[in-house]
RNA sequence: GGCCCGUUGGUCAAGGGGUUAAGACACCUCCCUUUCACGGAGGUAACAGGGGUUCGAAUCCCCUACGGGUCACCA
């Protein structure tokens, strides 16, 4: 029998739910739902000054956005529980006491501008930094000498020296450490708090969890980890770190980055369909077994596998994302797309924030015109502009359109037709039109796009019908009045 | 700098000793559409470099280059 698969995903709530993160939350979750196991998410929030309490909420909120969900957590609680760890403090203690008594820690009484000294001598000539290890032998003389100056120590794990601590990471294969590149690290600040690479062990064990996946800045902590496992005589769970995600310049993302959107807040915000984000961000770094690339939730829990994610980094291709999204969108329910990009034309007051009636439907007609070249929500708001003010901006190519000798001739005819036309529904426009074509005898091309870039300035646009329709009669003659002045 | 990880088209990626080295995004061309868009069909484009091992290397080994991670009283 094997053990249960219980997997977590653990952030330090220090802001928002970022790509990265999101990512490392999926596919703990995939994997945990594939197995029937559990999926737990905890805070590492130890370090006192960087804590934003908002952050667990915005963690939270970006998962249940993204339709991950979780057995146990901060909110719902759970068998192993708290979860998060300032309310763990007293788990923690009683182990650091333990690991003093057996002589496989001890306290330092380096204050950190010592430290940092020794850390700038020690780049000055040109080695690495790293903790020399002298509080390790301090005799009882000098512990209660500083003690008696007052002095808190932090208490340091003792590394032991000239091993190799190997391990088989589920992603990367055999990685090892020699021991002696590490030095005694804090495993318990002054003030009591333990800090990471202690609590994290702690709670992984405490929490039963079966795999620890987490992203490949923590490969290095691992033998760190490895050895607190061993002094405390725990079983080791799996490892499978992930590459990191990387932006277009091929560096790791940095949150000041504008050239993409890396907060999962910010796509919900945009309109983005979460399932969209979803089957885009499982494929960076993962790959399914077939050529198929559309996935629902369900079909990569089927599909997920350890065992097929890569090892290089990926860059983040916004490009792809919105090719995706768009898919989604053109595929979804109008009244789904419009949830998602009506807000936006209302927030830009295009729209009044309440509507009547007849303008709600004008904007879900509006909005179904476009569904299919949305990539997001928001993206309303630039393709439809020209709906929305009297004028519009005339492209260069439109220009030229306009120009052409039959332009005015097409438009004088088909000014005459909308002005005597009675009705003025999506349906009506195309026989207007065909008058047109009937009375100067212009077609395909030299017909449609004089009127096209005539009403809208573009070249490129909607079915010309609903678009004729939807700007309404007094627009459309305005103008095209404008146009033949 | 030490240690660790990585490197297949511009990007995501399949393939893991013998392949015409898949597919997708982007880009270009053509077709469909009386305009536009959608859609469809094609096209350009890659095994970082150098040494080995082997009958044979994108695949295995070594070196170099490049990229990244990490060396905190951050996680």
């Amino acid at each position: 029998m094997t053990k249960p698969v219980r997997v977590r995903y653990a952030p330090s709530p220090t802001g928002l739910l970022h790509i990265g993160g999101a990512r490392t939350a999926l596919f703990n979750y995939l994997l945990a739902r594939k197995n029937n196991g559990s999926f737990i998410v905890r805070f590492e929030d130890t370090d006192q000054t960087r804590h934003m309490e908002s952050g667990i909420d915005s963690q939270l909120n970006g998962l249940r956005w993204l339709g991950i969900n979780w057995d146990e957590s901060v909110d719902i609680g759970g068998p192993y529980g708290p979860y998060r760890q300032m309310e763990r403090l007293d788990l923690y203690r009683p182990l650091v006491d333990q690991l003093v008594q057996e002589d496989k820690s001890y306290p330092c009484y380096c204050t950190e501008s010592d430290l940092e000294k020794e850390r700038a001598e020690q780049e000055e000539r040109g080695e690495m930094p790293m903790y020399s290890g002298k509080c390790r032998n301090l005799t009882l003389e000098q512990r209660t000498q500083f003690e008696a100056e007052g002095r808190k120590p932090s208490i340091r794990f003792k590394v032991p020296r000239d091993r190799v601590i190997q391990f088989v990471d589920k992603v990367r294969g055999e990685v090892e450490f020699e021991t002696n590149g590490i030095g005694d690290f804090i495993i318990m600040r002054p003030d009591g708090i333990p800090t990471y690479n202690f609590v994290v062990v702690v709670d992984d064990y405490m929490m039963k969890m079966s795999t620890v996946i987490r992203a490949e800045e923590h490969l290095t902590n691992t033998p760190r980890q490895i050895m607190i496992y061993e002094a405390l005589g725990q079983e080791l769970p799996e490892f499978a770190h992930l590459s990191l995600i990387l932006n277009p310049n091929r560096k790791k993302m940095s949150k000041r980055d504008a050239s993409l959107i890396q907060f999962i807040d910010q796509y919900n915000e945009l309109g983005y369909m979460p399932e969209a984000v979803v089957n885009f961000i499982v494929l960076i770094g993962w790959s399914p077994v077939g050529e198929e690339e559309f996935f629902t939730m369900d079909e990569l829990i089927e599909q997920f596998d350890l065992d097929r994610v890569l090892k290089s980094p990926a860059v983040f291709d916004m490009d792809k994302l919105n090719w995706m999204s768009n898919h989604y969108i053109k595929k979804a329910p109008l009244l789904r797309v419009v949830e998602l990009a009506l807000p936006h034309l209302q927030k830009e007051g295009l729209l009044p924030a309440e509507l009547d009636e007849a303008t709600r439907d004008w904007a879900v007609k509006l909005i179904g015109l476009y569904q299919e070249q949305l990539r997001f929500g928001a993206d309303i708001v630039s393709l439809s502009e020209m709906f929305f003010s009297e004028g519009f901006t005339m492209e260069e190519e439109g220009e030229a359109v306009m120009q052409e000798e039959q332009v005015p001739a097409v438009l004088r005819s088909f000014l005459a037709q909308v002005e005597a036309s009675e009705t003025f529904e999506a349906a009506d426009i195309q026989p207007l039109i065909k008058k047109v074509q009937a009375e100067t005898g212009t077609k395909g091309k030299g017909l449609f796009m004089p009127i096209r870039v005539g009403l809208t300035g573009q070249v490129h646009g909607r079915d010309l019908n609903m678009t004729i329709h939807l700007l309404g009669k007094e627009k459309v003659i305005a103008r095209l009045q404008k146009a033949l002045a």
